[in-house]
DNA sequence: GCGCGCCATACCCAGAATGCATGACCAGCA
DNA sequence: TGCTGGTCATGCATTCTGGGTATGGCGCGC
C-alpha cells in the first residue's frame, strides 16, 4: 500500500474505468489493472466489484477512497510545506472566462517581475468546475464572481466592479442623455451562454428590478458579445475590466442611472489544502493589484 | 517519498542513529543510508545534520517528523480498519508486572476460546513505558493501576482491589483479631522497587495516614516480596488478584481495620487510532471478566 | 455472428532498492 | 601519535518490483 498505489486507486474510482485512469495517470492500462490488482491482495479483499458495466466500489473500496484521499493530500501537501523557500515554486491560478484575459494578464506580469522563481500556470473554466478544482487541490487560487456556494473554501473580496451598457455607436441608447435599466427593455440584447455566471448576474440584476430584457442571442465568449453588438444584434451588458481592453470606435460603454449593476470579484483558496508562502504571496499581490 | 521511506526516517530520527535504526526495521544500515539520501534528495535538502555525535534534525526533518507520524499512523489505520473483520486479526494487550501474571491469564483464556482467530500478544512493561506504547500505537490495549498521567488516551476504569497485608502464619500481625495502619509500624516492611507503581500506591497511601513503613527490602517482583516475606525478612502489602494464586501455607493475608488500601485497575486504549472491532471486544471481555 | 470496449494475463525488460564489503571520518585512549 | 571502535557513505553485484507490449477472455450491441 504505497502513495503510488493509492493515487491510482483514487483516479480508477474516480473515473469507474481502468482505462482512462491509466491515460491520466500516465500508466499503461495493465500496470494498473495489476497495481489495483496488488493493492487487493493487500488488503486481502477487492476495492472494485468488476461489472458488465463500468465498476463499483465495494465497502471497502469506499472506506479506502476516502482515507486515500487524506492520506494522498497530506503526502502533497508535507511535500509542499518542506520545499516551500516563498520565492519559488509553481502558482495554479484558475479564473472564470469573463474574468480571465481581462484581469490576469497585469497581474500575472506584475507577479512574475516580483517573483521571477514563480511557475504560474491559469487554467479557464466555468465556476462550478473550478470551485471543484479548487477543492480537491488541482488549483491553488480561483478568481470568481459572487454569488458562490462554497462551503469548506475561503472567499476573499477583491473588489466590486461595474456592469456597463454597451450598444454600437449610432444605437439610440448611446445617444442619449441619461439611459435607466427601463429604457432598455425594449431593445434586442446580446447575452452570454447560460453556462456563463456573468449571465446569472446580469439576469439577477434585471429581475430585482422587474426587468425584462428581450435576449436575442446567446454567445459563449465576451468578445463576441462584443462583435455582435457592433455589428447591431442588441445591446449588452459587459464587466469594465473588459471595456478597459476595448478601444473600438464600433462600441460606446454607458453606466446605467440609478442603481447601477455590478459583480463582486472574488479570490477563493482551499483552507484544508497548505498554502506556499508564494500562493499567499500572489493573493496578496492581487489585493494590491486592485487597489493599485 | 514513500510510506516505506517515511518510516524509515520516524525510526532513525527517534534513534538519531542510522545503525540502531536498521536494525530495527529491519533492512542493513547503507540501505538505510540510502533511502535517507533518496528522500532528502526528493526534497531538495537535508533532513538530518550529520554531527560528529548523533544525528539533529533539521528544521525540514522535523517538519517531515510531524507529518510523517501522521501519514504512517493514517496508513496503518486504514489498513487495520479495512481488514477489520470483527473476529480475527490481532490484539496487543500490556500490563504491568504487579497485574499482568495475576490477572491476564484467565481474561486471555476466555478470550481466545471465544475468539479463536484473535492473536493476542502480551507485553509487559512499566507504566510510563506502556503509556508511551499506547501513545505511539505500539499497543492496543494497557492495563495499568491508577494514577495515571496520561492526556489524550482513554481511560477506562475496569475495578478497584484492595491491597492485603502478607506476613508469615507466625507474625505477630497474623495472629492478631484486628490489625490497624499503625499496627504495622514497628515492623520491617519488603515492598517492590521504585518503578513499580504498586509501590507508589503504598506509599502514598501511608503517607495519606501519617505512617511510614520501615522499608527494609525492595524486589523487583511480587512473587520475591511474597517468597521474602515467608522467610521473615518483613511483612508487605499485596493486591487481592496476587493473592488468589497464593496456596503456600507460609503466608497468611489480611485485610486492614479501617480504611483498606486499594488501587484501581484501568485499561487504557488510544482514542486517536482506530480500535478494530476484535480490539474493543478485548476490552468489552475485560469488563465482563472483572463483574463475574 | 462479428466487432468493439474493457479488464486480466503472459512475457520481457529496466530501474531501483538491497546486501556485503569497504572507505572515510571522528573521538577516545594508550 | 597511532590504534581502535563507532558511525555514516560509497562501490559493486544481485534481486526484485513495477512498467510496457502483446494478447487473451468476456460481455454487449449491432
Amino acid at each position: 500500500m504505497d502513495i503510488e498505489q493509492l493515487r491510482y486507486f483514487l483516479k480508477v474510482a474516480e473515473y469507474g474505468n481502468f482505462t482512462r485512469a491509466a491515460e491520466q495517470v500516465g500508466i499503461s492500462q495493465p500496470a494498473l489493472s495489476r497495481s489495483i490488482a496488488r493493492l487487493e491482495q493487500e488488503l486481502g479483499q477487492p476495492v472494485f466489484e468488476r461489472q458488465t458495466r463500468g465498476l463499483q466500489l465495494t465497502e471497502a473500496g469506499l472506506l479506502l477512497q476516502g482515507r486515500a484521499q487524506q492520506i494522498v493530500t497530506l503526502v502533497e501537501d508535507t511535500r509542499a510545506e518542506i520545499t516551500d523557500d516563498g520565492v519559488s515554486g509553481r502558482v495554479r491560478v484558475a479564473a472564470i472566462p469573463t474574468i480571465a484575459p481581462y484581469f490576469l494578464p497585469d497581474v500575472l506580469r506584475q507577479f512574475s517581475d516580483a517573483f521571477p522563481g514563480a511557475a504560474v500556470s491559469v487554467h479557464e473554466d466555468t465556476t462550478d468546475h473550478l470551485l471543484k478544482s479548487v477543492s480537491d487541490g488541482a488549483v491553488d487560487v480561483a478568481i470568481l464572481a459572487l454569488p458562490l456556494e462554497a462551503r469548506y473554501l475561503d472567499i476573499h473580496e477583491l473588489f466590486e466592479e461595474e456592469l456597463l451598457l454597451v450598444a454600437a455607436p449610432d444605437h439610440p441608447l448611446a445617444t442619449r442623455k441619461q439611459v435607466r435599466l427601463a429604457d432598455i427593455e425594449p431593445h434586442p440584447f446580446v447575452l452570454l451562454g447560460e453556462a456563463h455566471c456573468l449571465s446569472d448576474n446580469i439576469v439577477t440584476f434585471c429581475r430585482q428590478k422587474s426587468f425584462h430584457p428581450v435576449t436575442v442571442e446567446r454567445t459563449s465568449q465576451l468578445a463576441t458579445v462584443q462583435e455582435l453588438v457592433a455589428l447591431k444584434h442588441g445591446v449588452s451588458m459587459i464587466p469594465a475590466m473588459a471595456r478597459r481592453l476595448d478601444n473600438s470606435p464600433q462600441r460606446v460603454y454607458r453606466s446605467l442611472t440609478g442603481t447601477r449593476p455590478t459583480r463582486k470579484i472574488v479570490a477563493v483558496t482551499n483552507p484544508y489544502r497548505f498554502q506556499s508562502r508564494l500562493v499567499r504571496s500572489f493573493v496578496a499581490h492581487l489585493d494590491e493589484a486592485v487597489c493599485s
